[in-house]
RNA sequence: GCGCGGUUAGUUCAGUUGGUUAGAACGCUUCCUUGACAUGGAAGAGGUCACAGGUUCGAAUCCUGUAUCGCGCACCA
């Protein structure tokens, strides 16, 4: 039994999959009546976006928990992996609204119920994509209990929360600025409205003073006076001016003292306006003179509150111009910004523009600029929430690794802000309010349309009347109002936020409310992997969201890991056209290859570029072929095994005893590493464990050995081959876990205790040290001075051109008796890897002829060079090297002749420095021998 | 404006609590198709660790400041 020539990753990684999933091996082992060892291991997947397509950052994430599953599940616990998809509704409802668009339809055309009808049949052809790729990945995620927000489970919780939080007075509807797109015609968080840094105008506008005396707001230029027949305000936005019910002066600002309770006239509309005084404005910025527009900027609103002010909205849902705009009305808003500059220049009223950098909310669907609008929402009370999981961070309950992004996502939460969850949409869970049309007034105007002018009162009212006249918020749907008993009920058409679906995850997918198996086992999760954007759409709002419905952090750990940018170092993605898709390179280098390389990179932001999924590619190339060597060397071996004690009794060969030593160490390191998430580190030194030292080293070594007339040598070497190589597949088996399993499945079939052995490498146990049994530092010093004998010839060779092919003879000559010794037990393997036809070690050595040497601190390698060496070359390298050493020592010297040095340095740094200076003067003895034998 | 992170080889980055002559990958140079692997092997060149101070016997590592790049947050119209 053997491997194919070539690794094909295509063919193994479908195979894989299939048996694996079919088996029901991603499934708890408790599921399968198995009693697993110490506590569950439970990680929540992120659940990507229901019409996205996979992209790196998903891959890396993935890789990542896939590892970490892996892991977990062959140290024995009871693993799970809840894996699934959100209903992202803004997103979804655009996908299905622009196939509409297609047929020249709009949802309004279908309506509600038909609407819906087509995302559902949308979602079911086209949502699954994204999990069919996390297949591909090799994501080792318990579909059996995949969900999906939308869901019957899910939404039964996203209700149960909603009521909840409304019977606890943390949830309030009422009318505030929010962000508005109006292309997607819904509210949005404050999250959910990217602030880009814009070059836009800071426009100055001429606002005309009413003349003292005069009520007639006819009032014409020439205005030059400022302060006296005119003031200048500033703005970014123009178009707002129209809703302008003030303008505004620091109270103490001296220019502008007797302004204050003046009237001046609002241009285009020729309202009069009030100039009120006002602790906000700035006196440096601008003219010091602000306008005021309470009902489309939230400073505004708040001073506009201050001061009683009229609310006046300009703007319709779709950001148009309304009938409040005089004759702007129906003009977009950026049309009417251009008109309105337009004709205020006509007017003599337009100042000046000065370039202005600033920040402008988008869109973060469809990355329209987003409108501050004054509409009626319902919120989320957040600080009592916030509190809660200040506090539980406090007590130790969660801790972000790496340890920098706790301090981002604490400042998040003490300054939360309230959480806007109403959606103008359809898709989505609709918001379990139902109003009484009898009981309730303020229900039946469509959601941002014109508002009627609001006054600041009402707003109050709004606010703070919880619960409100005429809205019953329940868990059933109500059959009468409780009030008054009518039965005119009519559910609030708004939808939630999909992110308050989101932030119960952790609970709902394990069943709550229900009381479940699932939810007490499982519950808290273990680990949470995620990307920083992320911390405070989802995991700040799912640990408040825990302690909330739960009583407990949803999970305690949470690794953030690198955001994948392209080598551009901008963020990758689809619309910037510099995306790498994942799927493409699974097809061309593998599922194994692309985790592996991502992995690896993956210690800080990942800049990625196709090159870089060589790495990965090389590498599994490498462990296939090595393991391919393996097998063919252990053949006629009928007692391959992995159990330890077969060691016990055997004398072992020098080189097999360093192999076993270095694998025990290096298990341990990656242990740690991976038990803090150092999952690049535990990658990194898993690929110079199987690349440096088991094939580089181990495998030549062990090449000579095999062909040794040594009858129980060689025996040994192919059980140690074997054993060593089986415990390398299961350290990499979480890292490429298709790869490993083929492998694997080969070896066990040359097992001689193949029925011993589980039926995949998934449950073959994770390699721990045996008890410190095979750390052996006598070992690993003596491969160290073999490594030094063969690179000193090596070197010699290639620096000299003598041909691979031309079998030299080699002097080793050791400046100890002890070390003699031991360069004896591995003289053939030198000989072997430094292809020599003769080799003699020695203690004592006359150079005779043409010979140079590289030299060492425990020995000099020489060759002959008869015809080769140019001696005046060899002097001056030969200075060269004393020069340096002679100035290494000097810095030694110096520093070991310290007093304080001595003094304050732990023991083990001074002997180091002892024995370094040691062996520099050593080296300097050879070099300067080597000197005067010329 | 506030906060965070980076600045180490030609490039991309590692570098644990300060302690070998600062490492890797890719690229580059030279040589090698030797029975696991050319997706390979051997060897080599290449760095005053952004700058300036400070702490220390000792600093890439800790502190202060500067420069520069990136990210996040924020209501300066």
């Amino acid at each position: 039994m053997t491997l194919d020539t070539r690794y094909n990753a295509k063919d193994i990684e479908a195979r894989w999959y299939k048996e694996w999933e079919s088996k029901g091996y991603f499934r708890p082992q408790s599921d399968h009546g198995k009693q697993p060892a110490g506590k569950p291991y439970v990680i929540v997947i992120p659940p990507p976006n229901v019409t996205g397509i996979l992209h790196m950052g998903h891959a890396l994430n993935s890789s990542i928990q896939d590892i970490l599953i892996r892991w977990n599940r062959m140290k024995g616990a009871d693993t799970l992996w809840v894996p699934g998809v959100d209903h992202a509704g803004i997103a979804t409802q655009n996908v299905v609204e622009k196939k509409l668009a297609k047929e020249k339809k709009t949802r309004w055309d279908l309506g509600r119920e038909a609407f819906l009808k087509e995302v559902w049949k949308w979602k079911n052809e086209n949502g699954s994509t994204i999990t069919r790729q996390l297949r591909r990945l090799g994501s080792s995620c318990d579909w059996t209990r995949e969900r999906f927000t939308m869901d019957e489970g899910l939404s039964k919780a996203v209700r149960e929360a909603f009521v909840t939080l409304y019977e606890r007075g943390l949830i309030y509807r009422g009318n505030y600025i929010i962000n508005w797109c109006p292309r997607c015609q819904t509210a949005l968080s404050d999250e959910e409205a990217a602030h880009k840094d814009m070059q836009g105008g800071l426009y100055h506008i001429k606002y005309p003073c009413l003349p003292e005396g005069r009520q007639s707001i006819d009032v014409k230029g020439p205005y030059e006076k400022m302060g006296e027949d005119h003031i200048v305000v500033a703005t970014t936005r123009p178009e707002t001016m129209l809703g302008d019910t003030a303008v505004a002066v620091h109270p103490n600002d001296s220019r502008y003292k007797h302004l204050i309770g003046k009237k001046v006239i609002l241009p285009l509309l020729n309202r009069e306006i009030l100039v009120i005084a006002d602790d906000f404005v700035d006196p440096e910025f601008g003219t010091g003179i602000v306008k005021v527009t309470p009902a489309h900027d939230p400073n505004d609103f708040a001073m506009g509150h201050r001061h009683k002010l009229e609310q006046i909205n300009v703007m319709t849902p779709d950001g148009k111009i309304n009938e409040n705009g005089g004759v702007y009305k129906g003009m977009d808003r950026f049309e009417a910004r251009k008109k309105i500059l337009k004709d205020l220049e006509e007017q003599g009223l337009f100042v000046r523009r000065d370039s202005h950098l600033h920040a402008v909310g988008h869109c973060y669907r469809c990355d329209t600029v987003v409108e501050p609008y004054l509409s009626k929402q319902w919120f989320v009370k957040m600080q009592p929430l916030a509190e809660k999981a200040l506090k539980a961070h406090e007590q130790g309950d969660t801790a972000f690794y790496p340890d920098r992004w706790t301090k981002v996502y604490l400042n998040w939460l003490r300054g939360i802000r309230d959480w806007c969850i109403s959606r103008q949409i359809w898709w989505g869970h609709q918001i379990p309010a139902w109003h009484c049309m009898k009981c309730s007034a303020d229900y039946g105007e469509p959601h941002g349309a014109a508002a009627p002018r609001n006054t600041a009162n009402e707003v109050q009212d709004a606010v703070h009347r919880t619960p409100y006249a005429g809205i019953i918020v329940a868990r059933e749907t109500p059959k009468e109002c409780p009030k008054c008993k009518g039965k005119d009920l009519v559910q609030d058409p708004d939808v939630l936020d999909t992110w308050f679906s989101s932030w119960l995850w952790p609970f709902s997918t394990l069943g709550w409310p229900t009381k479940t198996e699932d939810l007490k086992k499982f519950y808290p999760t273990s680990d949470l992997v995620t990307a920083p954007e992320i911390i405070f759409f989802w995991v700040a709002r799912m640990i408040m969201a825990g302690l909330e419905f739960m009583g407990e952090v949803p999970f305690t750990k949470i690794n953030i890991h690198g955001t994948v940018r392209a080598a551009s170092g901008l963020k990758m993605s689809k619309s910037l056209g510099n995306s790498i898709d994942p799927l493409e390179v699974i097809e061309e280098m593998g599922a194994d290859a692309l985790r592996y390389s991502l992995v690896m990179l993956s210690a800080q932001d990942v800049y990625l570029s196709r090159e870089k999924f060589e790495v990965g590619r090389n590498f599994a190339n490498k462990v296939w072929n090595a393991c391919r060597f393996v097998l063919i060397q252990i053949e006629g071996l009928e007692t391959a095994s992995t159990d330890v004690r077969q060691f016990e009794k055997m004398e072992l060969s020098l080189p097999s005893r360093w192999i076993l030593s270095r694998f025990e160490e290096k298990t341990a390191e990656i242990e740690r590493h991976l038990a803090q998430f150092g999952l690049a580190q535990a990658a990194t030194e898993l690929y110079h464990l199987v690349w440096d030292d088991f094939c580089d080293w181990y495998i030549e070594l062990a090449k000579p050995m095999i062909l040794s007339e040594d009858r129980a040598l060689r025996l040994q070497t192919q059980k140690v081959l074997f054993f060593v190589c089986e415990r390398m597949l299961r350290l990499l088996h979480p890292f490429m876990p298709f790869i490993t399993e083929e492998i694997w499945q080969t070896f066990k079939q040359k097992s001689a205790d193949a029925k011993a052995w589980p039926e995949t490498i998934m449950f073959a146990g994770w390699p721990h040290e045996e008890k410190k049994k095979f750390r052996d530092a006598e070992a690993q010093k003596a491969i160290g001075l073999l490594q030094d004998a063969v690179g000193g010839i090596r070197d010699l060779r290639v620096r000299f051109q003598i041909a691979p092919t031309d079998k030299l003879t080699a002097v080793i000559v050791c400046k100890e008796q002890e070390t003699l010794v031991t360069v004896r037990t591995f003289e053939r393997e030198v000989k072997v890897l430094g292809r020599l036809a003769e080799l003699q070690c020695v203690r004592e050595f006359q150079k005779k002829g043409a010979m140079a040497a590289n030299s060492f601190a425990a020995f000099d390698v020489f060759i002959s060079l008869e015809g080769i060496l140019d001696p005046e070359e060899e002097k001056k390298r030969l200075e060269k090297k004393i020069q340096e050493t002679e100035q290494w020592i000097e810095t030694i010297r110096k520093k070991v002749a310290n007093p304080s040095f001595a003094e304050k340095a732990p023991k083990d740094i001074l002997e180091k420095e002892k024995e370094k200076l040691a062996d520099a003067k050593k080296l300097l003895v050879s070099y300067q021998t080597q000197l005067t034998s010329f």
